[in-house]
DNA sequence: TTGCAAGTGTAGCATCGGCTACACTTATGT
DNA sequence: ACATAAGTGTAGCCGATGCTACACTTGCAA
């Protein structure tokens, strides 16, 4: 039993950042995508999510308030240069969590469930570490 | 970079786990703030996350729908043993993660915050992992 | 006992994410 | 050109979480 601080503070965190994560996996998705398809469209992002296209075009506009992504009446979602920069931290954040999983034993499949959850909440110097040990500084037993 | 799986799958989880959580930190918080005042009143559970006692109010009421809780108009809230062995393990859970995080580095204060977003989006197995790690086959550099 | 502060409950509003149903645009084939 | 399918937009519903404002109990002290 360890007096790791009597909370109040860690979870005022929590409430809002919802929707944070929400922003950052969808420009994740839009990038991702993009990059495949050549343009982002919403009824991709739908079957990525899994929910449907009116869930994802309200969010969508949330973004487009967020200065993240730009978008047209019938045309496709576009990341802004502000929405780049934020996909491509999501993103070898996202990959740095996932290999550092792998790294300490964890299986393919779990490791990419368990990033998905993960990755939102790994503070910077958190990740240095995950990212140390991704580089082979483990002894697994 | 690294294909670690085409989403879809993964994002199921991401959504309606948000509730799940919420009852997880109650329950913990509850099992806490009675074992350190003998009983646990809805202002004490206001003040430790940092909303009003009327969100307490309804998030108790729904963890009671749910069968973790027990309450009586104007008196504390209670845990049922359902409750308690959630409680319980949520702690150990949390517990794990936490000492993981300061096995591999990460400064007690930051841990502390980590732990309590990235606590929820650990699997069982991944758990074992970190368990693994927080006693002591870690080579951090 | 009466009165007040603290705690609790309730009403009602906002936001956000999820949905279905329906209307509209775009693209495509005949 | 026109019909149809696919994609997009809009209206309106639900539930969850957050709040303020106000009403009510409880408990304690004068």
């Amino acid at each position: 039993m360890s007096d790791h601080g009597k909370q109040s503070l860690p979870h005022r965190r929590t409430r809002h950042d919802h929707s944070t994560e929400i922003a950052e996996d969808y420009v994740e998705a839009i990038a991702e995508i993009t990059a495949e398809s050549g343009a982002c469209r919403v009824v991709e992002l739908a079957k990525y999510f899994g929910v449907s296209h009116v869930t994802v075009n309200r969010t969508v506009g949330r973004l487009q308030n967020e200065g993240l992504v730009t978008t047209e009446p019938y045309k496709p979602v576009r990341l802004t240069a502000k929405g780049q920069r934020l996909a491509s931290r999501c993103r070898s954040r996202h990959e740095v969590v996932y290999q550092f999983l792998l790294a300490i034993g964890v299986d393919p499949q779990t490791a990419a469930i368990d990033a998905e959850g993960i990755e939102h909440h790994v503070s910077p110097s958190t990740l240095k570490c995950f990212n140390r040990i991704a580089h082979g500084s483990l002894r697994s037993g």
